[in-house]
DNA sequence: ACTCTTCGCGCGCTTACATCA
DNA sequence: TCTGATGTAAGCGCGCGAAGA
């Protein structure tokens, strides 16, 4: 089957996948921050770009032609029992149904929840992609092309915009997962090293007599540089071996050696 | 200019139903 | 046929921003 559906342009360029944060400013054209805008190589979900129904007329400027989707199209099971992607809903509270189509079936026990229909999940599946939001023109054209109470298609973009979230946040903790395991690797390696640095300096006896050069490495601009006594200067410079059997300090904080403030470089 | 109220909207959390293995 | 897991439509409450009084 096809769907002609007329819509204004959109109103969120940035679409893709990236979720909203709670309470952003909406109308933001900047997409908001994501894990994988801070992390190397993040895997992110994919956002095709695929035909979509947001077609080029505005919204309002002309008819839309509206074809009233029946489910027969693809033998998509839609639990309603009269088998159309209806107009009513179950009131969990009431325990009837609700808004316009109230009614209870022959059997005077209440109907089954909806669910849509293959079809009418593609089409909302690929205006999706197109946005991730709709504005109030465009969930009435999708509706009333749907042939759904534009209830159920902010419901239904809702709960899509929730599964992504989701779904990039399992993406997010995965790395996140990876990135320790990895870090906590190169620490093992680190102790091992250390601990066979110190048994080789605790071997050798000489090199302890020999001036401490210390390498202290800024946590910041990752940059190192040997502090040395003065009278240890020469004989380090000197003798490589001597600077090697020093671990390379880190400090604790953005230079943490003092006098340079946290903006500039002591190295 | 400021405050308050109302409205619309999105989100998180949750429930209940449909479907499937 | 029954059952537990999973997916998802939908309800509820809350917070936020915009608009108007």
């Amino acid at each position: 089957m096809e769907l002609a559906l007329s819509l204004g342009h959109t109103n969120n360029p940035s679409m893709g996948f990236s979720m909203a944060l709670p309470h952003e400013t909406r109308a933001s054209s900047d997409p908001p921050l994501q894990l994988h805008h801070l992390l190397p190589s993040t895997p992110v979900l994919p956002s095709p770009r695929l035909p979509i129904p947001w077609l080029s007329h505005a919204l309002g400027m002309e008819e839309i032609p509206v074809r009233v989707l029946d489910d027969t199209d693809d033998g998509a099971a839609v639990s309603s029992p009269n088998n159309s992607a209806v107009s009513s809903y179950f009131c969990r509270n009431s325990r009837k149904f609700c808004e316009g189509d109230s009614e209870e079936d022959e059997n005077g026990s209440t109907r089954k929840k909806l669910r849509l229909s293959k079809t009418q999940s593609a089409f909302l599946e690929d205006s999706f992609k197109e946005h991730t939001t709709l504005n109030p023109k465009q969930k009435l054209v999708l509706a009333k092309e749907l042939n759904l109470r534009p209830r159920q298609v902010e419901v239904w973009f809702q709960n899509r915009r929730a599964r992504t979230k989701l779904k990039q946040t399992e993406v997010d903790c995965e790395y996140l997962k990876r990135c320790c395991e990895n870090l906590s690797e190169e620490n093992k390696r680190l102790q091992k090293e250390l601990q066979e640095l110190r048994a080789l300096k605790t071997c050798e006896p000489f090199f302890m007599q020999l001036p401490a050069t210390t390498l202290t490495m800024c946590p910041s601009c990752e940059r190192v540089a040997t502090t040395t006594s003065t009278s240890a200067a020469a004989a380090s410079a000197t003798n490589n071996r001597s600077v090697s059997l020093n671990k390379p300090r880190i400090l604790s904080g953005p230079h943490a050696a003092g006098p340079p403030g946290p903006s500039e470089c002591f190295f």
